[in-house]
DNA sequence: ATAATGCTACCTATTTCTAGGTATTTTTTT
DNA sequence: AAAAAAATACCTAGAAATAGGTAGCATTAT
């Protein structure tokens, strides 16, 4: 029987030594390599080509999504399945969007974890299943109104803002306007908590 | 030969099952039991008095600087060993002042996780050494400080915390002078931006 | 016991922002 | 080509926040 040739790639070295262990264990499953950096995971990915690579999202060099996205632009025949410890629609997407194969969360147990890699393994898709929360209207801020709000969050003040990016004050005090107005904030503060809240960034 | 009992406490089921299954290898080491919840491993480390506990900081329920608080208070006879992600001198800090008998990164590798668990066991301590990066001023924040940020990030006006917190507004007002002087921020999507990127959580 | 820190409170002039508007131009979508 | 969305700009009154102070009292460390 072949076995399942598995790579992963975490800035914790702790996360890759459970996996690995985790993995050890099931007798039709190898480990094949790991990295804590980016960079060198896709190489060794694309050098490697491992049935299933399970990548972190937050690593130095590469984040695993960026990774996902090249492999599969590449049509690397690795299967990926993202790791995070984030609940995130976006990274969700992203992930699915990349060509994943799967995003499964840090606490998720070792039963489901297995569960999941055999899945994978046959060609089919697992996503974690976001709750109800994200029932709640989503917030599309447009490229400039993000742009005000980045240059807020360096503690600009309009008229610098209208400065730097070639504005009007008026102009600047009219995309707040209309980001309060779409946001239903009443400060700054309250804005930069609505937009974490509702895991808007601002690139 | 006595074994080592082992107690660990995650709210990452990964993590959890990683250090176990680390731990499983080595013969003198024996694992008494986990949790993912504060709360439940203060009890269950009370009940069980292992020789060591490995404890996140970021729990539900507690987290574990504030157990390691409690153990030592209560002059509980197991050495706590915090495992953190972050390389933070305050918490480190915290970690030395509350009894702890070691703080590790995540990241640290298994040979390292090893020697220290031994070290511990007869009664050394055992620190991660932050590297030269600290050399950034840390901002602190007064528990008062903190609340008029929270307030703020909820969208209230000065005066609306003044009333909430049974404050004169002038006094709201001199908090947010001193929160500003202290962060260099001049605007609250400015101080919101820096206390992330200083790790700074509010509770 | 002394020092340091944190919390409280006040004053004033000045700056910045908000909440109502209206309105033109550019870009994108259909 | 028409419609919709985004970006631009302006006005005004009033609300809110800032920057510069000073200072008393309570609590915690040393």
């Amino acid at each position: 029987m072949k076995k399942i040739r598995i790579y992963i790639a975490d800035d914790h070295q702790l996360i890759v030594e459970g996996l690995q262990r985790l993995l050890l264990d099931q007798d039709d499953i190898i480990f094949v390599g790991s990295s804590n950096n980016g960079l060198e995971a896709e190489q060794d990915i694309l050098q490697k080509e491992p049935d299933i690579a399970l990548l972190d999202i937050r690593m130095p060099g590469k984040d695993g999504l960026k990774i996902t996205q090249n492999l599969f632009h590449l049509q690397s025949p690795t299967k990926v399945i993202i790791l995070s410890m984030y609940e995130d629609i976006r990274y969700i997407n992203d992930a699915k969007n990349f060509g994943a194969y799967g995003y499964l969360l840090k606490n998720t147990c070792r039963e489901e974890f297995l569960e999941a890699i055999h899945l994978v393994q046959t060609g089919k898709k697992i996503f974690h299943k976001i709750e109800a929360k994200q029932t709640k209207e989503l917030i599309f801020l447009t490229p400039r109104e993000k742009d005000i709000i980045k240059e807020l969050s360096h503690g600009k003040t309009n008229q610098e803002i209208a400065d730097e990016l070639s504005l009007s004050v008026q102009t600047v005090m009219t995309h707040r306007k209309n980001i309060r107005a779409k946001t239903g904030t009443k400060n700054l503060a309250n804005l930069l908590l609505v937009l974490k809240e509702q895991g808007i960034d601002l690139e």
